[in-house]
DNA sequence: TTGTATGCGTTATCAG
DNA sequence: CTGATAACGCATACAA
């Protein structure tokens, strides 16, 4: 292998001084910079960032730390995009970043799990979908000990950021379009489980919503389950005018049994999956930027190592229509 | 940061000591093994992989290499299951892994991306549908410097490993089961996009399967494209008695128009995505393990990497029908 | 502006 | 069985 060593010999210059040009330190004459540089180019150099990390002991990898959530393939649109998005930035930061899944990170002790990104000099992590049934997780961001950026869970402190959209308010502001041109008395409201974080405040957004428009409204836990809000579609569907549920699964699930029960009645989710076009009916949704909410965490998370302090981070979302068009190619 | 040095002052031996007691080395007795691993727990000590892997220079990074797709959130589930499957399969067998997209590593010059994976210490590769229109990854895979398993390509050499079902048998398996039970005098057989190395062998599958069976085959080029599948669809499924399709995607698109039309034919798909479970009708197609094809796809590299010398490994499917019922939780 | 020397945390070789 | 000590490839304070 072909060290900088090599390159100094070839360049006739010093180690350190090849090391100055490969770091673009100001203080190189363009003479022996570009020595240097032919050097490299001949020789194919290519720099060791293990090395590099070693050396200069501020290894700044990240860990994407991802929520598989259960099984159902429910959450690998929202999951990809998330990579995809915390990977490209990774990249423009020139940050290392490792890919995990909670299901590893989680159900270990603490210590464990602390050893294991000790070891992989792991310094910052971006935990997505953090919730309340992941107590190392949880420890982890409060622990203080990584530079840490949450997403959709409300943990702030020095060193860990919080990012989210504003679910309380998007919840009130795809209610509204839903209701708009209906004479809504009462809204069947099917929530996420508890354990999630957003559930609370989504939760919060249609009460506030349903008092401000003084509307009626029946309050029941979907899980996030699709089956369940099927159940209680089939159950609470005749006695409400609108149906607003706190995901697009459980919205797709309630939508399929109306089908079934053949009456018709608003229904709305909450995410924005290109599954919500196979629902068979067009429904509103919350679209949430996936892709650029890690490209931001992650970004975030560089703030943090870098020194900065944590805060919380809104993003934006939008209100969209999905339709079977819409999401085939 | 506490190093291994702390603790042989701890424990009162040599460095080197205490290397061979972490690396489990054969001749230490019990005795300074205990004292050390003592010394261990109580300074908290977590042995840094960075200087490890520079020491002893066999770097055993590897590669996941990920194809995104056509961005329409069709490999989402796929990608997902390949991930989870080698991320695994890494941890358990100590691997280190670094997650990339094709997009990233392919539409660059072979020389850059050759120096990016040198830089990162990369040695293995798994490319996940690797197909002809990247050239820059079929090269890498060619190249040999590095080791590389591809999985639904045709690559094998000395330091490559090919990976896969038998989608020729798979593809007469799966509409073997569709015309079972009816009269079919043609089918309407829906082709992947040409630049898949899988929609070849598929393709000879359902003619050879035609040919013995004495079938008429109506063959179109579907491009793996839900739309594309259902154009043809509307166009030539009056002519056919049966319709097998190369992907699921394409017998979504398929059978949605086919309910369109209001007319009926046994659809196939093939891959086993969930999605399945929503296109309206029941469907047989052919199931694959993609949790497993990767976590096989990472202990290959890693035998490649130990010496080993490319094969090809053929992985087991199943023919499955999938509901709506099946895929709901 | 350039070069020298030291250290980063391990592993591995070789004496003892 | 144990302990010095030299790499590993690079960064950086300091000297020139």
């Amino acid at each position: 292998m072909t060290s900088i060593r090599d390159v100094a010999a070839e360049a006739g210059v010093a180690i350190s001084t090849v090391s100055k040009v490969l770091n673009h330190y100001p203080n190189v004459s363009d003479e022996t910079k570009k020595r240097v540089e032919d050097a490299v180019t001949k020789l194919h150099f290519v720099p060791n960032a293990v090395a590099a990390a070693l050396s200069s002991k501020h290894a700044a990898r990240v860990a994407l730390i991802i929520n598989p959530g259960d099984e159902s393939g429910i959450m690998n649109e929202i999951n990809m995009q998330y990579l995809t998005g915390g990977l490209q930035s990774a990249r423009t930061l020139g940050l290392d970043v490792v890919t995990l899944f909670s299901t590893m990170t989680d159900h270990q002790p603490l210590e464990e799990a602390i050893s294991y990104l000790r070891t992989q000099s792991i310094s910052g992590l971006v935990i997505f979908n953090l919730n309340r049934n992941q107590p190392t997780l949880q420890s982890l961001a409060e622990h203080g000990d990584f530079k840490t950026v949450v997403v959709d869970a409300p943990f702030i402190n020095e060193s860990t950021s919080s990012i989210s959209i504003d679910n309380k308010a998007a919840q009130k502001d795809v209610a509204e379009h839903v209701i708009t041109g209906i004479k809504a008395k009462t809204i069947l409201y099917i929530t996420g489980s508890e354990d999630g974080y957003v559930t609370s405040e989504r939760l919060e957004g249609i009460k506030e919503f349903a008092e401000e428009k003084k509307i009626k409204l029946i309050i029941k836990d979907g899980q996030f389950s699709q089956k369940t809000a099927r159940q209680i579609t089939e159950e609470y569907a005749e006695k409400s005018d609108a149906i607003v549920c706190a995901s697009d699964m459980m919205a797709i699930g309630s939508m399929r049994k109306l089908m079934e029960m053949d009456i018709f009645r608003p229904v709305c989710g909450f995410d924005g999956i290109s599954l919500m076009g196979y629902a068979g009916k067009q429904m509103f949704t919350v679209r949430q930027d996936f892709y650029h909410i890690a490209f931001k965490a992650v970004s975030e998370v560089s703030r943090l190592m870098n020194g900065g302090t944590g805060m919380k981070i809104s993003m934006p979302y939008e209100i969209v229509r999905m339709t079977y068009e819409d999401v085939i190619r």
